[in-house]
Formats: C-alpha cells, sequence, structure tokens
DNA sequence: TATCTAAAAACGAACGTTCGTTCATATACA
DNA sequence: TGTATATGAACGAACGTTCGTTTTTAGATA
C-alpha cells in the first residue's frame, strides 16, 4: 500500500473524511453507550447523532459490537485519567496523594462517560475487554507506585504495595459511586472536603500506625 | 432453557399459586437482568427461566419494568447483606469493623447479583429506584454506626460519622468491583487477607493518629 | 367427599414495532 | 475515472405486548 502525501492539502485536519466520520461515529456511540448502555443503543441513534445515514456506518465499522470496542480502546476516558493519576506533585507522601486524588477528581468529574462505561463493560460484557484496557493501565500505575515509595514518608511493610495503590482507586472510584448513588438522598458535605476526608482516612493508614516523626 | 427454581423459593405450599409463579418469574428476572442487563433481557429468556408460557407474564405484571421494580423493591439481595452489617460482633472497634467486613464479603460472594442490580440500577435507569432502597438502607447504617461509637476504641473527630461509615461500605464495594475488573488480570493475594489488609487502612484512619485513648 | 362454578392462571399464536444488517444506487473525492 | 463514502429503502429476526382460548385453582354447595 502506497502512502498517501497530498502535502498540499489546504485545510488544516490532516484526517481524511473517512478517518473523520468514523471518530464523529465513536464520539456519538461514547455519548449515547455511556448515557443508555450498550443494548439500550440502537444503530439509528448513533447514526443520527453522528450526522451520518444508518447504512454510512457499515463502512466504517462491521458491526455494533465493533463500534463498542472501538470506543473502549481509542477512546475511552481512562486515556484522560490516567494522566492525572501519574503527573508529578507534592514533595512529601501525604500532598502526593491528596493532590493526585484531587486531580482525579476534577478529570473525573468532567468524565461522566467514565464511570459509565466500566459499569458496562462490567455488566453487559463480563469484563471481555478489561485486559486491552489493563495492558495500558498496569505500566503507569507501577510507575506511580514507585514514585509514591521516594516521597519523604514511609509506608506501612505489612501492607504490600500493590494493595495499596488498588485500594486508592477503589476508593476514589467508590467515591463517585456513591454520589451517583445517594448523592441526592445523604449529604457528605461538599465534594472537594469529602474527598479530603476519605483521602485523610487512606493515609493515615498506610502510614506506620505509631506515628513517625512527620506532622501535616 | 433449563428451568430451575427452587434454589431459592421452594415450592411452598403455603402460597398460592399465583404467588408462588410470581416468585418464579422474580428469580429468574433477578437471575437473567444480573447476568445481562435490563435491556439485554428478553421477556422470552424470563417466561423460559421461569417455566411458564411467555403471555403468563402478563397476568402477573403490566410489562418488563415493573418486573424489575419488582425485583429491586421485593427481591433485591440487599436485604440480604443488611443483616450481615448489623449483626452484633466484636468486643473492641478493631474486631467488630473487621468481623463486619468479613461478615459483608461472605455474604456478597455468595450474591454476585448484588453488585450487577446496582449497577443497573445506575446505569440503566439513573438510580430511578435508589430513593426506595435507601429509604430501607438508611436507618440500619445510621444503627450500626451507632452502634461503633459504642465500642472502645476512639474515632477521629476531624471527620463525620457518616463519611466514615459510607467510606466502610464504599471500600467493600470497591472491593468487589476491582476483583470483577481486574481479579484475571491482578493478584492480590487471597481475598479474605486481602480484604483484612484494606480494613486495616481503614481502621487505622478511624483512629486517633497518635494513639492516646480518651473519648466517651 | 364429591360436584359445581366463577375467577385466576396458563397458553401460544399473532400484532405492530424496532432491531442490526444488507443492498443497490448515488455522490464526492483524488 | 476509479475508489471511497453516503444514502435510505428493504430484509428477516427479535422485541414487548395483546388476544382469544383453554386449563387449573379454590371455595361454595350439597
Amino acid at each position: 500500500m502506497t502512502i498517501d502525501q497530498t502535502a498540499a492539502t489546504p485545510n488544516e485536519p490532516s484526517l481524511s473524511k473517512g478517518e473523520r466520520t468514523r471518530k464523529q461515529i465513536i464520539g456519538a456511540a461514547l455519548e449515547l453507550f455511556s448515557d443508555q448502555g450498550y443494548h439500550g443503543t440502537s444503530m439509528r441513534q448513533v447514526a443520527d447523532l453522528a450526522g451520518i445515514a444508518l447504512g454510512g456506518i457499515y463502512n466504517h465499522f462491521d458491526n455494533k459490537e465493533a463500534i463498542f470496542t472501538a470506543v473502549t480502546l481509542e477512546s475511552h476516558p481512562i486515556h484522560t485519567l490516567l494522566p492525572a493519576l501519574e503527573a508529578e506533585s507534592g514533595d512529601t507522601l501525604e500532598e502526593a496523594i491528596h493532590q493526585s486524588a484531587e486531580r482525579m477528581y476534577e478529570t473525573l468529574s468532567q468524565r461522566e462517560d467514565f464511570l459509565n462505561l466500566i459499569l458496562i463493560e462490567t455488566l453487559e460484557f463480563n469484563g471481555k475487554h478489561f485486559p486491552d484496557i489493563f495492558a495500558q493501565i498496569f505500566p503507569r500505575a507501577v510507575s506511580f507506585s514507585k514514585r509514591l515509595t521516594e516521597k519523604p514518608g514511609d509506608l506501612r511493610e505489612d501492607i504490600p504495595l500493590p494493595v495499596m495503590v488498588a485500594t486508592f482507586i477503589g476508593m476514589i472510584f467508590s467515591f463517585f459511586l456513591f454520589q451517583r448513588l445517594f448523592g441526592t438522598q445523604v449529604d457528605l458535605g461538599e465534594p472537594k472536603s469529602l474527598l479530603r476526608q476519605i483521602m485523610e482516612i487512606y493515609l493515615h493508614g498506610i502510614q506506620p500506625q505509631i506515628g513517625e516523626g512527620d506532622r501535616r
């Protein structure tokens, strides 16, 4: 296959027409799937929102599930979340944790679809695509945890590092889930201070039980 | 396909015929919904699994959503979970937390459907039925937290009690979610000891930072 | 206990609709 | 001009629901 050059393209997008439509379809699908679930979304809805005729979708995707797979792998909001987890910040362990949590919060609250896509994956696909997603997450989570251990502030030795990282992610996750489930029913205060309190609970468990010299 | 009822509802002669089939329908629906989601489950599947003709369902329910509502309110696994949360145990705060978590773990691991139903509720119904469910949970969670404060072992004063309880529930919840998502990908050790470690993280956040005990 | 009977429940074909997908055809682009 | 893309009607299957009918149930009568 020859690589089409077309260096004289006047328009700014280096994307071909087909690639642009493809991205439109993925964008529409992401929005609809995360809103109504996979089985609750029809191809006609995707076509309408993407501004394309129904049949045209099949010029870009073999079938409905191929669209979901593409959304999962190419446009999954996890990609916007990971940088938030990774970004360097905080001199001490406590600062790093709090700031990491806060960044994840800010990112996640702008991407409601993130939680939804994970739920779809779990519920409607039984985690079918998770190995692929996980392959992207894992190395970065490892590097995040490595960086943690380099901060001043000791970690408990009776709890493995991966468990600590998983618990951190899990707490942030359940923070959002809880708000979604019971947010209108029970008042736990302003989100940001709630998250800080939760991270306080997390923090003082991953430090030695009897205080090392650190003071916050 | 296979007609298997009687696992949860044996042929109880005290119930009228109609009530028995109604329970069969709810049981089949619970299983199917939690497996494939709401939109992913057809009335024919429900009828088959319940061992009843398609049309017969409508002698007991107005429509499909009425079945889901009935599952939510009458047969929701939350009802098997709450007693586990409540059961009295442990003399100290630490014992009570660990044992409560362990009981919830044992209950939840026998009811995979619990997590699923909550996900369906969140994703496909946007939490429509949660006010009703929450009304059942709330008083019991309050009494649980009250009992916590009566155990020997102090609680931090800079974090509200409801936040502590919500975090506890959230951590157990995310413990299951994490296993579901990444259980086959990452090894965090045997579930029971993992849960203990997570609860260790939780515990040493809700106690005073430097262990001096005076309160209440 | 045996018989009768109205209501409840079960049945499965059929309805109208919507589903995912295909197709022949038209248009746009390189 | 030839290929990629767009179109929307059409397809068969599956969807939730309805319907007329038959069977079962449970209480009243005897």
